[in-house]
RNA sequence: GCCGGGAUGGCGGAAUUGGUAGACGCGAGGGACUUAAAAUCCCUUGAGAGCAAUCUCGUGAGGGUUCGAUUCCCUCUCCUGGCACCA
């Protein structure tokens, strides 16, 4: 027999269902739809990734299985192609973003359909299309009508190497995820989106949303919802006040002092009631000095006070000093605390260096040794004493309402989104300034703003994006009074093409609308999405914004846009992270040609749960290849008309209920695992009929599509097996065991096994076990104090002396 | 510090959600085939004791509930992801 060519085959599929459409769903006369995603990838110059590879393979095993139970299964495939990440590339090896775009989404499109998945090729989506940024640059000017796009002066991060700013979720560990530079803070006027008026409907949303757990906690943590009161602080003698965010206003009367940021406005405004204003001022340069990473890590408290200026407690009208301190941060809650040093370390700590006093409020605490946040009763806290920490918060916000001192308030750590980028490669923000007219989007006739062939598109670093300098480009006329006007030099985010592009495959060449209401309401939302999880509080926070948006524009009518989401584990080789340096990347188009791509998906999928990092060896993807020869030649065994022992038909039937159960629950990893008992048992039968190998190419197939398909074809049939519904059911009857092995356990352990007529009754399967000589001889000279039977499973004994 | 996830053989990992721990695969050892090797096939493979039937121990550590715990509860250790001088 001749062994296997699982490259030949390969390819031959691969090509016949591009070229069949095998994969192409009838999206308007679908019956069944099922829409399965994979995070599109960025087209990188290396080529695929194993680690996007793994995601997409991780969403395509479950569209093939759906496909087979006679589904309309719609997997797309598409390029995140704008943005940084090529721009880089291609500034580094000195070609244009186009060119090198071209070349890597030819190359990716390659290394796709090469591997056999099942995407539909026929739509698909590309970002840096006119066609589809010009509604990337709609749902700006959308968002700018409804005032959720705006411009601002902010304190940013503005990456030096990559010369643009950078939103807050860019920033990881204080660097920028891209280029790993120190960012700089600058303050620039830039455009944002008002993702937090979603902050609270993001965070409700996440409750009953089927999304990995991890995925949900990072949002959660993201958005940092955390509940209190605003406060407000009389500064004596003047009009000036401080407005503070506290969790525990019901520790006013523990208040000693107040600290400012040092970017605060109060300073400037206090400048003349200040004596110490040199010293003040010497002490905010040099904590601008200081990096956010520095200023964080060094904990030592520092801070000057306010000489001159005293702010009032309304609890109690006492004088407190004020202070600025770095640990008081300007981008959270107010840029100013009031300082309870009893019960907050931080404040402790601060007390304690400038010897400030410390009044305890709290019970139960031990001041001397350090401070805490206690649940002890109130104590010099005068109305509120005596109460526990939940009235006490309760009493004091009501009364704070009363007197106009404060309110009840939410904060968030979420920010609104900075959209601005000073670069070249990403959709133009569609705005015109007027000098009559002011600021106007442009009209969406008007769309796209056409991103211009320039020479000139490295970034300049002058704060502007390199557009700026192109005239033709700048100078437009005010869509409004046809005056001359200039339009905004900045492109958007890479991250706003990706938060919608699953809208856009269900209609890529729609000139009309940003997607086709009809088939929107046929296949949305999207029903499985998997990708890695380094995109929890990046793409997923921002897709779900947009979604929630389309939703208040009435497009669709769900803030969710994936019912069921999964994030994938990394893949490792022997154990370690792979990198480039390292030179340990695993390259799925190596392997597939090394062990076919059949053995290479189903190793990936076999390695462990989806959801944990896992380690690929060499050795181990031997397995499944083994595995998928060993099936291969199974084929010699089949005959037309043959009977099928008990065991295998039994065990055939088993693994098509739990396989089922599996996909179900993505458990891929057993599914394997059962699908190789079954092959070894086919290994060890003599003969297999026809009819019981149909059904084991079709359970196989989602794994490994090529041999499936090649030997479905080889048994007569015309058509795909992916054509139609493949998929078979299991017998209940040939499941059922006649015989069952039971367990007899005396105080819980195991001490003889049975076999058993399978629908014994429990006093048979009690009498049979205290029959059996092995239980005896544990019985022997002792009490049965209980007996527990368990149906088909075990009979439990326990006795004493 | 707070919030997630986790810890099972030499390794990756199973275990019907309280019922035979270690499925499946890798690796290792032994054997068959071969002049030889590779490939393939067969056997063994958690640790310890025993000629053996068999027994004891064993799911990060320590307690608890239960006839019975990898699974539930309490305490702790370590690894990992997110947030963090967050007020």
């Amino acid at each position: 027999m001749e062994k296997y060519n699982y490259n030949k085959t390969e390819k031959k599929w691969s090509q016949k269902w591009v070229e069949d459409k095998t994969f192409t769903p009838d999206l308007k006369n679908a019956k069944d739809p099922y829409y399965a995603l994979f995070m599109f990838p960025y087209p990188s110059a290396e080529g695929l990734h194993i680690g996007n590879f793994y995601a997409f393979v991780c969403t395509d095993v479950m569209a093939k299985y759906k496909k087979l139970q006679g589904k309309d299964v719609f997997e797309p495939f598409g390029f995140d192609a704008f943005g940084m990440h090529l721009e880089n590339y291609a500034l580094k090896i000195g070609e244009r973003p186009q060119a090198v775009e071209a070349r890597t989404t030819k190359n990716f499109r390659k290394q796709a359909q090469s591997a056999g998945l099942s995407c539909d090729y026929t739509r698909e989506v590309d970002t840096t299309k006119p066609e589809y940024y010009k509604w990337t640059q709609w749902l700006f000017t959308k968002l700018f009508e409804k005032d959720l796009a705006y411009q601002k002066e902010a304190l940013l991060n503005w990456c030096p190497s990559c010369q643009t700013v950078l939103a807050d979720e860019q920033i990881e560990d204080g660097i920028c995820e891209r280029c790993n530079a120190q960012p700089e803070k600058k303050t620039m006027k830039q455009w944002f989106f008002r993702i937090t008026a979603y902050a609270d409907k993001m965070l409700e949303g996440l409750e009953d949303m089927d999304w990995s757990e991890i995925t949900k906690a990072a949002q959660k943590n993201w958005i940092g919802k955390s509940e209190g009161a605003e406060v407000e602080f009389r500064i004596k003698n003047l009009e000036s006040r401080i407005k503070v965010f506290t969790t525990r206003p019901d520790t006013l009367f523990g208040v000693t002092y107040m600290v400012l940021a040092t970017e605060h406005s109060l300073i400037k405004n206090l400048k003349l009631r200040i004596k110490n204003y040199q010293e003040v001022q010497a002490y905010i340069k040099k904590t601008e000095a200081k990096s956010e990473l520095e200023r964080t890590e060094n904990k030592e408290k520092t801070g000057v006070k306010l000489e001159g200026v005293y702010a009032v407690n309304p609890v109690n009208n006492e004088k407190i000093s004020i202070w600025i301190a770095d640990y008081v941060m300007m981008g959270y809650g107010t840029g100013a605390i009031m300082a309870v040093p009893a019960h907050d370390e931080r404040d402790y700590e601060f007390a304690k260096k400038f010897d400030l006093p410390i009044v305890e409020v709290l019970s139960g605490g031990n001041i001397e040794k350090e401070a805490y946040i206690g649940d002890g009763n109130h104590i010099n806290s005068g109305f509120l004493n005596g109460l526990n920490k939940e009235n006490a918060i309760k009493k004091i916000t009501d009364w704070l309402e009363e007197k106009k001192f404060g309110k009840k308030e939410v904060n968030y750590r979420l920010r609104d989104w900075c959209i601005s980028r000073q670069r070249y490669w990403g959709p133009p923000v569609p705005v015109v300034y007027c000098e009559k007219c002011g600021i106007l989007s442009v009209p969406e006739k008007d769309l796209p703003v056409m991103l211009p062939e320039t020479q000139e598109w490295e970034p300049s670093g002058d704060g502007r994006g390199p557009l700026a300098k192109v005239d033709e480009f700048m100078n437009t006329k005010c869509p409004k009074c046809g005056e001359p006007a200039v339009r905004e030099a900045d492109v958007m985010d890479n991250f706003l093409d990706s938060a919608w592009y699953f809208f856009r495959y269900i209609s890529p060449s729609n000139s009309e609308a940003i997607f086709d209401a009809k088939l929107g309401k046929k296949w949305l939302p999207v029903d499985l999405y998997v990708g890695g999880n380094e995109h929890a509080v990046l793409h997923l926070m921002y897709t779900r914004f947009i979604t929630m948006f389309l939703h208040d524009l009435d497009l669709i009518d769900f803030n969710n846009p994936f019912k069921k989401f999964r994030a994938n584990g990394m893949i490792l080789k022997d154990g370690k992270k792979m990198s480039k340096s390292k030179g340990n990347v695993i390259s799925p188009e190596e392997y597939g040609k090394k062990v076919g791509y059949d053995a290479l998906k189903t190793y990936l999928l076999f390695l462990g749960p989806l959801s944990e990092d896992r380690s690929f060896t060499d050795t181990g993807v031997q397995g499944t290849k083994r595995w998928v020869e060993k099936v291969y030649k199974l084929k010699e065994k089949v005959l037309d008309k043959y009977d099928d022992s008990e065991e295998a038909a039994r065990k055939l039937h088993q693994t098509i209920k739990v396989v089922g159960e599996n996909f179900e629950e993505q458990k891929y990893n057993t599914a394997v695992a059962r699908l190789m008992e079954l092959t070894n048992v086919f290994v060890q039968a003599k003969n297999i009929s026809k009819e019981n190998w149909k059904k084991y190419l079709a359970i196989i197939a989602p794994f490994t599509p090529a041999l499936a398909e090649e030997l479905w074809r080889e048994f007569g049939n015309k058509t795909s097996i992916f054509s139609g519904r493949n998929w078979p059911d299991y017998d209940k009857k040939s499941i059922k065991e006649e015989t069952v092995g039971i367990v007899v356990q005396i105080n819980g352990k195991v001490r003889d096994k049975l076999k058993l007529n399978a629908d014994i009754s429990e006093a048979d399967a009690i009498k049979k076990a205290k029959e059996s000589e092995k239980v005896k001889k544990w019985l022997f000279d002792k009490e049965i104090i209980k007996e527990i039977y368990v149906k088909g499973k075990l009979v439990s004994l326990a006795v004493k002396d």
